[in-house]
DNA sequence: CGCGTGCTTGAAGCGGGTCAACAACAGTGG
DNA sequence: CCACTGTTGTTGACCCGCTTCAAGCACGCG
């Protein structure tokens, strides 16, 4: 289950991220210009911010291991999770160019980060081209899960909203090769993915008494646990997309 | 305030579309490569579907002149719409590779759309990384949008999700060159905003009453007409963006 | 003129938001 | 070891806003 991720930096061609077969296989040229794409590494505890809205942010990440979520705000506090990022996801991309940053990602649990540099995204499109198409792949599928997730606040009930996250963030997982059985440890409040479903924190707990006493999942503490998907997706009127492998950069 | 096209197919390197100076400029090769991955072009009239949740689509599609827009549908025929299309807008880049699209399109006006093989994707990234960089740039745009579309309907009351709405297709409209003054004519139904922004016709209808009494804008018919832009802004809880040239694909 | 489509308005009911209190638990410091 | 505190989850009460249902209006078109 753990996604722990050895301390020290890894050259690129070491990682070990690269051997999950999640991933699709990249050359050695290529994972040596990621290595000259890299900037660092940075380790984010958990609430710590990754990037705040507004500011500007020279920088992409990749997260290596932990969970984080980009998020919104209003002037008045009022707080949109718009998507989660697990290990694997590009960060930063929204804003190609220069200019100061629409949205903030924070850390959720201890994350670890690989640093790049968003002014060679220009050489890199010249020099790797696999690399580059790997990154508008990558924006494609973010986008998808925008609209999904955007189908869901705008026209799901509060029940299927939830009973669409949690199975949306349980495939994630998997995906990622951090689920182990069944069941996984959730790292966000409740506070979190009320923000994330445009609803109130309490009525979602209410709505999620309503989903557990339906028995296909429980979420007690932060242990989600699975017990019947086909169900869950009936309830969350969700269309199972099969798995791809995924470039990663 | 027209934006008809020319019937007759026409050269990339002779596109009217190419002078407008939203798009940025191209080199002459870039162009020429432009021309040999277009298919050809495609007419839609109002309420025909570009293309339809579900099929397959080989094709990407970069919007010459009208609107179209964007939506996702739950099994029982509830219908989210995403986001609109005006001319320069590049879609169907959602899905990067094979499988079904996620989502369907459909035309508001009649609709000149410039058609490209989604195959020769690669082929585009390999020999021209300007352009491909510019397709990433646009999918980061979308997605800034859709961004922002989650916090309205996520976060924001009635009255600032419609401002918001409002706000954004004016801007969109004048920067595609579009605009005449002060207003034009909004393409859609009240049923599209409402089911742009996650409520019903009859809230939507109810709260826009709400909003013309406070007479920063008016939308009459198909009429809309902005009368204090900051006014509306500070309605909608918006925050202007400086524009920027984009590419045109 | 009659029909259809889109806009507007009223009435009634429910869902979800806000307010408020309490329970469970972990961490802190005496 | 235990009170103290802050965080997170849970539940109840109340009420406003939005949804649904329904009817009427305005306009364009055959």
């Amino acid at each position: 289950m753990t996604d722990a991720f050895p301390p020290p930096s890894v050259p690129c061609h070491a990682c070990p991220l690269r051997l999950l077969p999640v991933f699709s296989k990249a050359g050695d040229d290529e994972i040596e210009f990621i290595q000259s794409f890299k900037i660092g590494e940075l380790n984010a505890k958990p609430g710590a911010a990754i990037y705040l809205e507004g500011t500007d942010s020279p920088h992409l990440f990749t997260v290596l291991s932990g969970w984080a979520f980009r998020y919104k705000t209003l002037p008045d506090g009022r707080r949109q999770i718009l998507n989660y990022a697990l290990r694997g996801d590009l960060i930063g991309l929204q804003n190609t160019l220069s200019g100061p940053m629409e949205h903030g990602v924070e850390a959720l649990t201890d994350v670890r980060l690989c640093v790049f540099s968003r002014d060679k995204l220009v050489g890199l499109f010249a020099a790797q081209p696999v690399l580059a198409l790997g990154i508008t792949w990558l924006a494609a599928r973010e986008e998808r899960f925008l609209d999904d997730h955007l189908l869901s606040i705008g026209r799901r009930t509060s029940e299927e909203r939830i009973a669409y996250l949690l199975w949306h963030l349980s495939v994630r997982a998997r995906e990622s090769g951090l689920d182990i059985g069944n069941g996984f440890d959730l790292p966000m409040r409740q506070q979190h993915l009320a923000d994330t479903l445009g609803m109130s924190l309490v009525s979602f707990n209410k709505t999620l008494q309503r989903l557990r006493s339906q028995g296909c999942m429980s979420l007690n503490g932060r242990r989600l646990v699975i017990h019947d998907e086909k169900a869950l997706i009936a309830v969350a009127k969700a269309d199972p997309r099969r798995p791809e492998r995924r470039p990663f950069i």
